[in-house]
Formats: structure tokens, C-alpha cells, sequence
DNA sequence: GCGTATCAATACGCCACCGTATCAAGGAGA
DNA sequence: TCTCCTTGATACGGTGGCGTATTGATACGC
């Protein structure tokens, strides 16, 4: 049988790499499995990585740069209200389903030090930008810095309870009730407009 | 030399296995290095379990329980907005720093039934709980759920921000930011007493 | 005190995976 | 075309963990 698929680079490697962190975790990293997935033996593995722990730190990386990636898209919106509104539904949905997988996954292993510090880079890129979207409509630094931290926090805890339950709750009473608790953001004020229903 | 520790009974193995959990994920339950941790080999072991998928069994139902204890003191509290406060102050301070490090480990190993049973159960438990507790200040039923679900998200990933972040971020600020978040469901009573900085 | 059930140690076979040769193509450039 | 480099296959040893005897030691009921 001729090769009909092309042969695999590094980066399929990795790739291969990080959906087996998205349902496993760090453990699911296995050469010869994953060999066994691509099609190949693991002969082929080692003309691409030196050892199991290199394809771990390349599957990081290109989790980090992904993630960046998507990152810099909301960035690109300058109005911060919308670039707010557009964080939130779009968790809410779940628009992009791999990368919280990873995510979530990555959290089982945050023992392990080069996880630690993949997942604190990502994290703080996020939060960075909530921080600065919060500072843009109006909150004080430290006020802004903490309220991104929340509103991060049910970020990530959304994206966990979309993929342990069953049912689908990204329903538009969600997503109406995550905007109003988190899109005000300075109704800290004197005519502090307490959200009616 | 005496033995001067006890022998082990089977809620120790289960206990050192949900430890095994908090750093490390399903994965770190193994018998022999479990054993190791316990100055004893694996032959004792098999007199208490059959096998290694008792034992993690034996865990998750022992975190289960653990758990609803956890929240029963809780649901104990009548008045439903210092119960909303306590169980927010409660997070952002991590008192009980062991449970949520088993919660966050078992994310890692969402996809396996056992582990998916159990975190179901606990985040349903907790889910209700809040649901009532927005019911009983004032929210109608469709957005109480909602809120809860917004509310334990936070929760979750608050937890999981202050595990993996080095800085400790239990600091009054957060702890009034997500009062003023979450905590004025619908200023329902007379004398509702928000949060003021 | 004696026997019995329980806890623990040792030893063994088994399997999955890692890592290291070593070898066989197949393609790109001289 | 010939040669080298890359990709992949096969085989081997090593390690860690599971599960199963088998046996020794200890506590507790009688």
C-alpha cells in the first residue's frame, strides 16, 4: 500500500499531543498510543523528539501561542464595552470547544512546573486584558484588577460546568444573567444603578 | 523498636488516596507508591480492597460525603443572605484548602464515569443550594438557576486561580468585589445591607 | 492461654510504556 | 545517477505498576 497521507511533521506530533491532554491530561501523553492513533510506530517518533518530555513542552507551546492567538482577537476590538460583551457570550457559548478542554485538562496536572507555568502565562495574558477592558470603562486599578479576576474566575468555571454536565446550559438566560452581573462596571457610583429585572 | 503507629484500616488507604488526588489526579492513586507514603508494601493493601478501582471508588465516595458535609453546615444558616455571604467569603478565603485541590485534581479526569459521577453530584448539591438561596432573596426561579450557575463558576474558578497563582489574592478587595457582584440578588429586604467599601 | 481473623511482607508473573539501537526505504541536491 | 538526510519499522532491554500467591505476625474473642 502506497503512502496516500502525507508523511507527519513535529507539529502534527504536538498537535496529536495536545488532544490527548484535552481528554486525559498530561498523562494521555503517551508515545506509543499516540503512535498508534497517527498510524505509525513509534519509530517515527523519536526522528521528530528526543524523549516524551520534549513533546510535552512543544504541545505547551503551541497551547501558549494558540491561545494568544485568540487572545489578540478580542484585543483588536477597540470599544471597551463590546470587547467586553463579546469575551462573556462568547464563553458563554462555548465558540471555541478544544481550547478550554486543554484548559481544563491542564488543571489536573498544575502540580507539574512546566504546566504551572503555561497555565500562569495564559491566565495572566486574560487577565491582563479584563484588567485593562475593566480600567477602560471606568474602575479604579485596584477595583478593575479585582473584578477581573472574577469575572476570569467564572470565565473558567463556566467553560468547566459546560463540559461536566450533560445538559447544554449556555442558554440566553445565562448569558443574560452573566451580562448583567459582570458588564456594568461602574455602577459603584453615587446612582449606583443596581441591576432591575 | 514497637510499632508505635496503629495499624492502617481501609478509610486510611482511602484517605491517603484522596491526597494521592489533590496533587497528582486519578493517576497518582497507585498502589505501591501509595503504600510507600504509608511506610507499609502493597501486600497489606489487598487485605483491605480488592483491587485499585475499589479504592478510588472508596475515595470519591469518601470526598462525597465529605462534601455534602461541608455544605450541610451551610444550609444550616436560615437567613439566605449571610448564607449567600459566608459561602463567598468562605471561597475567596479558601478556608477548607484541602477539598477544592481534590475538586480541581478530578477536572483533570473528567472523562472518566466514576469521576464524572461524583463531580456531578457535588456541583449539583451546590448548584441547589445557591438556586435556593437566590429563590429566597427575591430572584424568580429561571434566573436564580442562572445566577447560581454564574455564581458557583466564579466560585469554581476562584479556587482554581488561587491554586495555581503564587500570590496569594485572598485579599479584602477580592472579597468585596465579588460581594458587590454577587451579593445584591434584587435588594429584596427593606435594609438590605450592601457591601460598602 | 488458644485459635482465628486480620494486617503485613516477600516473591512472582504480567503488561504498558519509555528509550535505544539498527535497518529499510524514499526524496532532494551534487 | 549517486549520495545523504529524513521518515518510518522492528527489535530489545529497562522500569514501574497491577494483581496473586504464600507466609509470617499481631490482635481479639473465647
Amino acid at each position: 500500500m502506497p503512502h496516500e497521507s502525507t508523511r507527519l511533521s513535529a507539529r502534527d506530533w504536538a498537535r496529536a499531543a495536545l488532544t490527548a491532554i484535552a481528554d486525559g491530561g498530561l498523562a494521555a501523553v503517551a508515545v506509543e498510543p499516540l503512535a498508534r492513533t497517527l498510524g505509525v510506530t513509534k519509530g517515527s517518533f523519536y526522528a521528530h523528539y528526543r524523549n516524551r518530555d520534549e513533546l510535552i513542552a512543544a504541545a505547551l507551546a503551541e497551547w501558549r501561542t494558540h491561545c494568544e492567538d485568540g487572545l489578540a482577537d478580542f484585543a483588536a476590538i477597540t470599544d471597551p464595552a463590546r470587547r467586553l460583551r463579546e469575551l462573556l457570550t462568547t464563553v458563554v457559548r462555548s465558540v471555541r470547544p478544544l481550547v478550554p478542554s486543554v484548559h481544563l485538562s491542564l488543571l489536573g496536572d498544575r502540580n507539574d512546573p512546566r504546566v504551572a507555568e503555561a497555565v500562569g502565562h495564559v491566565d495572566q495574558a486574560r487577565l491582563d486584558l479584563l484588567a485593562t477592558t475593566y480600567r477602560e470603562l471606568g474602575l479604579p486599578s485596584a477595583r478593575a484588577a479585582a473584578r477581573a479576576r472574577v469575572a476570569y474566575a467564572a470565565i473558567l468555571g463556566l467553560s468547566h460546568l459546560a463540559q461536566t454536565d450533560p445538559d447544554a446550559p449556555r442558554s440566553t438566560v445565562l448569558a443574560n444573567e452573566a451580562a448583567t452581573v459582570f458588564l456594568p462596571p461602574v455602577r459603584a457610583s453615587r446612582h449606583a444603578s443596581v441591576p432591575k429585572e
